[in-house]
DNA sequence: TGTACATCAGTGAACGCGCGTTCACTGATGTAC
DNA sequence: TGTACATCAGTGAACGCGCGTTCACTGATGTAC
C-alpha cells in the first residue's frame, strides 16, 4: 500500500507532532517509539521508512516544537502592537496551564536536562531555537545597544526555564504558583521599561 | 556472609553515593541499578537488601546530592565573614566546573526535568533541598524584611538553574560561558547589594 | 568462655517485559511503454 | 488512454538486549544457652 508523496510528508509531519507531545508530557527516554507510532494512528513497524533512529525523530520533533512555541511567544508579543509587550510573553510563558501541560510547552523547560544529554545534532537545534526565543524576548526589550537588550533578554528566559522547570518539581501547586508569579515580577523589574541597566 | 550493623550502613551509603554521581552524570532513567551496583563494588542481586525500589534509591540519592552540595553552597557563601557573600555563592554555582561535571553538582539543575516527573517522593524531596538553598541564599541577601529576601532568592535560584541547565544544552563551550557569566551579572545586580527593591 | 543456631548481606542465575531495530510481506501508487 | 511493472508506505512478527525485580543459595556474623 504505497502512498503519494502528499500522504506520506502528511504522516511523517504527524509522527513528529505526536513524538514532540509525547515527549514533553513524559519525557525522551520514557517515551517509546510503538507509543509514538500508535498515537499517530500507525504501527512500529514503519517508523524507519520515515526515520534512521530515535535520535533522529528527537532532533526533528524538537525542531518542530520551538517552532511552534517561538511562533506563540513572538505572537503573544505582537498583540498590543508597536514593539510589542515583553509583560504579554512573559505571562503567556509563566503560567500553570504551562506547568500542567495544558499549552503547547516549551521543551527546553520541559525537557531541559534530558537535552543537556542528548546527541549533538538535537542540542544544535535546541541551542538555534533557544537563540531564536532570545531574539523574540530582546524584540520587546527597550535598550540603548540591541547586545544589551539581547543578555536581558538571555536572562529573562533561563530565568524563565528555570522557573517553570521548579514549578514541576515542587509537589504544592500553591508552591508553584508563587514561583512563577514572582518569577514574572523579578523579571519585569529587572529587564522591564523601568529597569536600572548597564546600558 | 552477613555483615555486622556497621558494614551494612557504609555499604548502604556507598550505594547512594554512586547513585547519586551516575544518575547525575548520565540521568535517572538512563542509570541502571546493575550500573549502581558495579560503582559501589557489588553485584545487582544485593540491591534489594537495601532498598524496595528503584524509585526508592532515587529518592534517597536525590536528598543525600542535595544535602551535600546545600553544604557547600553554605559553606562558599560564609568564608568571607559576616552575614556571608551572596557573590561567592553565585560564584560557586554558575562556573563551567559545574556545567561540565567536575564538581558536586546540584541536582536540581542535572536532574530538572526528570525531577519534575518523578514520583511524589522524590519531588518531595527535591522541594525541601530547594527550600534549603532559596534559605541558605536568602541569608546572604540584606532587604528590610526576610519574606523579600527569600523571594529574591528564589529568583536567584531558579535563574541559576536554568541557566547551568542550557549552558549545558548549548553546544558551543564560549556560549555556555557567556550565559553563566550573563547570568551571574544580572543576579548581581538584581539581588545584590546596591539593587533596587520593592521592600 | 565455648558451642549451636538463626540471621541476613551479598551472589549469580533467572524472570517477564519493553525497548530500538530489522525484515519478509502486502498492495495501492506512480511510471514506462 | 490502457496495460505491465517497479516502487515503497505500512504491517506485524521477530531479533537481541538491558531493564527492574525475584529467588535459592552461601557463609560470616550476632545471639542464646
Amino acid at each position: 500500500m504505497k502512498k503519494s508523496k502528499v500522504e506520506t510528508a502528511e504522516t511523517k509531519r504527524r509522527i513528529i507532532a505526536m513524538a514532540s507531545q509525547e515527549f514533553q508530557r513524559n519525557g525522551i527516554h520514557a517515551t517509546g517509539l510503538a507509543d509514538v507510532m500508535a498515537a499517530a494512528g500507525l504501527t512500529h513497524g514503519g517508523f524507519y521508512r520515515h526515520f534512521q533512529s530515535k535520535d533522529q525523530l528527537v532532533a526533528e520533533a524538537c525542531a518542530a516544537r520551538l517552532e511552534t512555541f517561538a511562533e506563540a511567544m513572538e505572537a503573544a508579543g505582537s498583540k498590543k502592537g508597536g514593539l510589542g509587550d515583553l509583560r504579554a510573553i512573559i505571562e503567556r510563558y509563566l503560567t500553570m496551564d504551562e506547568r500542567d501541560g495544558r499549552t503547547d510547552g516549551c521543551p527546553l523547560a520541559g525537557l531541559g536536562s534530558e537535552l543537556a544529554r542528548a546527541d549533538p545534532d538535537t542540542r544544535s537545534t535546541a541551542s538555534a531555537g533557544f537563540m531564536r526565543l532570545i531574539d523574540a524576548v530582546a524584540a520587546r526589550i527597550r535598550r540603548r545597544s540591541s547586545k544589551v537588550a539581547r543578555s536581558d533578554a538571555m536572562f529573562a528566559l533561563v530565568a524563565m526555564i528555570g522557573a517553570v522547570t521548579m514549578s514541576r518539581v515542587v509537589t504544592d501547586p500553591k508552591v508553584a504558583r508563587s514561583i512563577l508569579e514572582e518569577t514574572e515580577d523579578h523579571i519585569l523589574r529587572a529587564c522591564g521599561p523601568a529597569a536600572k541597566s548597564t546600558d
